[in-house]
DNA sequence: GTGCGAATACTCGGATACCGCGTGTCCGAGTAAGTGAGG
DNA sequence: CCTCACTTACTCGGACACGCGGTATCCGAGTATTCGCAC
């Protein structure tokens, strides 16, 4: 799995701790973590067309949460970043094996769909959990970072 | 996901229902599945590290299974191939994030924890599942492939 | 003082190189089988 | 006829290139702000 999925959601996180109607731009997001700010936009350009994400251009411009945190789920992040292929993608080499019916199998692979089982567990309970659990998650180890957050992307 | 695991799971599913004694050559598999034969012997050999295939060397040598088939669970087969690391890995950009604390934290990333619950849903999914789960899935839609395989590189 | 308009600086957005890992291939070491001679 | 040692051919095993998707970067299009000027 790509590596933008993990910036894409401290990011998002810390747009959910700023709870502010104005966008943060690119520049500070990516000082704030210490990552490319060029590679990160490329992301956030992902999850505007996800549609997890609102971008203002011009002066004071940035990004700005496009729903509540209780209505994204990792998996939307996941796919914004990912791609909506699942991670198995069967090729159908049984149609090459020895002793392959002429026309093609009519049924479903079965280990396609064995493996596709397993796929919507992961995908199951990724769409179980939201930003807000995380939020939630994370402020009972560490209360302060919801402050902190605020003071350093929100309102000066 | 390498495509690898789709090779190991068919060539297994094949060597179940061979179910010989005598080891199949690589050659035999890969011609059998159209499949690059000096490629192939490498997943196999992976198999073989992960302890599900056995190898013999020399004439009339080849790769045989090392276990029962309701042995082999496909959690097995994914770890052999694509090693044990999890898809999501959690760097810890948190770290520099700003406003970190200076001795860094000392609970768990949020995010990776979210993750490696999604992830655990996929293991658990795939050790829930063995080869002889789909040997019988794929039986019941083709009754005739146990006797075609086992006629294609079995006891001649 | 107020409204308007152009200059300006800042933002996003897509087009463009770089690089590591999976994909694919090759040749050498090792081994079991086959073969022939000798007892 | 049986035993043994050599030859042989076949197998696995690890070391060696290639190509593509993810990683990283840059510059151009567009917009809200802001400053100055006219009224």
């Amino acid at each position: 799995m790509g590596q933008g999925v993990e910036w894409a959601m401290h990011v998002l996180l810390s747009l959910v701790w700023v709870d502010d109607d104005r966008p943060v731009s690119t520049a500070r997001l990516a000082a704030g973590h210490d990552l490319p700010q060029a590679y990160l936009t490329k992301q956030l350009q992902a999850l505007v067309r996800a549609g997890l994400l609102e971008s203002f251009a011009g002066a004071h411009g940035g990004f700005r949460l496009a729903r509540a945190a209780g209505d994204i789920t990792l998996m939307d992040v996941v796919t914004a970043i990912d791609g909506p292929e699942p991670a198995f993608r069967c090729t159908e080499i049984r149609e090459r094996a020895a002793g392959a019916p002429r026309g093609g199998f009519r049924d479903a692979c079965a280990v396609d769909a064995s493996m596709r089982r397993a796929d919507l567990a992961w995908r199951t309970a990724l769409q179980a959990q939201t930003l807000a659990d995380v939020k939630a998650e994370a402020e009972l180890h560490a209360p302060e970072i919801p402050g902190v957050t605020r003071g350093a992307y929100g309102r000066v």
